[in-house]
DNA sequence: TATCAAAATGTAATCCATTACATATTTGAT
DNA sequence: ATCAAATATGTAATGGATTACATTTTGATA
């Protein structure tokens, strides 16, 4: 591979004019450029990003942390992230984290190392204050997750005012009894959701027991299956509704749902969140809040770059929908 | 950020026996090394990888080319390939291409700019001279798609051969009139699944006209629901079989089927094609052919090390395995 | 034609780590 | 105690680009 002192030598210049043929074009004459310019083409030369990325220190790389990339929600965002760091000139590393600590210093790591020069992260399992501390350092925006009293720039919706509305919409339809199938609490949607969802009830004078609320370690479809089938087995007839609070949950949930021959909406209403794809492609059509997800991803770039530019940033809260469709 | 020579200097040691210590340990005394790794503890160092790489000419990223993140048959390949990446210590840089040239150009660029070691590509739309030139220079291993007059590694698996047995599964079944929902025929794979789906209807001596082949240019539920919107209402009662060469294309159809009454499989049987994770959602559950998505990503990987070492490797063509479930 | 500011180009330092080669230190046998 | 061999450490070049500063060229003006 030929180097910018190939191109200079072929050229008869300084590898300095060969640099500004390439970055400050305007600095050189129409000529000399011309001669660079041919120089490069018959060489086929293209620059290290090693060699500027080192000189510049910076990696014009974004690190992105999910859970898992099978998640269909977190996908959406990341097709945001995509393309918008792209129109920055920045590529993107998408790390999946399983949800441990060991992975996410791995890639935190690749912070240190100067291989990415700042992170979105959407996983809510890390170590906060490590995070706090990180982003004391570098450029960090949460997206999705975040934590109110901490000091990180995040990016979400309100979740507690979406499935506070969510389970009051149900409650209007005359539901009384609704089950809310619920992911692990330690993320902080799940939390929010579930308090928007008490806050219906309440409104709505529901006298609330712990057992309706379900939880799953996992978000897959296999686990909302699984609630669904030990749901249908210990209080069947005694709910009407069910609010889950991932369309995963909700799609898996309302599988066993069909397999059980229980008719949707008549005979038990389901709601999911977040409207990802599939979401229409169900058997009744699930009902479910869209969440802005790629401009979620979009903005939350857009963020990061200009904490990378070291512009201060304020943090936002997108808007919500309620997708009202057939499973309801 | 502390560099090396700042570890150097709070050790007092050189650069070299810093690097050393890093890099070959066994080089360095004992005491040398306690004394150089506090120092490194005490300043929180992490080596540059830019400085790293410029000088080790390498970049430990590797470049993978799908059409869109959004198909969920890619996203399980890319599990494979990211969990594989990382224990060899290399991380991936996950591109869209939707399918257009100059965004493959973009990213090729990645490779000249040495951005990244080596790519592996599961975009058949590539301009294929190019690609042949390309991988003259850079290590570079197709996956899922081929070419097979190309001098281009490949790992995939036999289409047509599982096209075929599908095919004739569903002829055994009984069905005489069976529609082929196609993908663009600029894929391979869909050329070769047509290749495979005709070879069965001509040993059952099934006569096969034109219009029993239905192309779509997207590979989304929608292109297929849309597909067999257009059927139903064309050729209702004419066929009795559906075989989609996409399990997305065969969940949209399937979809349209349900809306529509048709029922499944007693009136129409529909198969697909990948055995993505929603095939076992849907209602009823489809019958594919399984596609061992992961371990092709994860081989791919193997391969694509290989080469970047300079070794040689062999085309890989793995088997796969016909699902039938209670969409036939 | 001589002069001089502005524009164009060149020289060399720099970013950070690795490593060949040179030098210093240790080891162990005599 | 001595010295060669083996081991440990240091010096300095290197990778490929950018850029501050120095130098040369250009061209307008007197």
């Amino acid at each position: 591979m030929p180097t910018i002192q190939d191109v200079a030598k072929k050229a008869g210049v300084s590898v300095a004019t060969v640099s500004r043929v390439l970055n400050t074009p305007s600095a050189v004459t129409e000529k000399t450029r011309q001669k660079v310019q041919d120089a490069m083409q018959e060489l086929d030369y293209a620059p290290s990003i090693l060699g500027r990325n080192l000189r510049n220190s910076e990696s014009r790389m974004l690190l992105v942390l999910i859970p898992k990339i099978s998640n269909p929600f977190y996908l959406r965002i990341v097709e945001g992230i995509e393309e918008t760091a792209l129109d920055h000139g920045y590529n993107i590393l998408v790390c999946q984290t399983h949800s441990k600590t060991e992975r996410e210093s791995v890639y935190f790591d690749l912070l240190k190392n100067r291989l990415a020069d700042g992170a979105i992260t959407m996983d809510p399992t890390i170590d906060k204050d490590k995070l706090v501390q990180l982003a004391r350092q570098f450029p960090i925006v949460q997206c999705s997750e975040y934590d109110k009293d901490k000091s990180l720039s995040y990016i979400t919706i309100d979740s507690e005012l979406a499935a506070y509305q969510m389970t009051k919409f149900l409650l209007k339809q005359g539901h009384k009894r609704i089950v809310l199938i619920n992911s692990d609490e330690k993320f902080l949607y799940a939390r929010e959701r579930k308090k928007g969802f008490l806050r219906a009830l309440k409104e709505f004078d529901i006298e609330f027991e712990d057992d309706w609320i379900y939880k799953t370690n996992n978000v897959t479809f296999e686990a909302g299956q699984q609630v669904m089938r030990s749901l249908l087995s210990h209080k069947a007839g005694k709910f009407t509704a069910v609010f889950a609070v991932s369309d995963v949950l909700a799609i898996g949930a309302l599988k066993e749902l069909n397999i059980q021959g229980v008719h949707v909406p008549d005979e038990m209403a389901i709601v999911g969140f977040d409207k990802i794809d599939f979401t229409n492609m169900t058997f009744p059509r699930l009902t479910t809040v869209a969440q802005p997800m790629y401009k979620m991803g979009s903005i939350a770039v857009d963020m990061l770059i200009k904490k990378i530019r070291g512009e201060e940033i304020e943090d936002v809260i997108l808007d919500h929908e309620l997708i009202i469709r057939e499973s309801t």
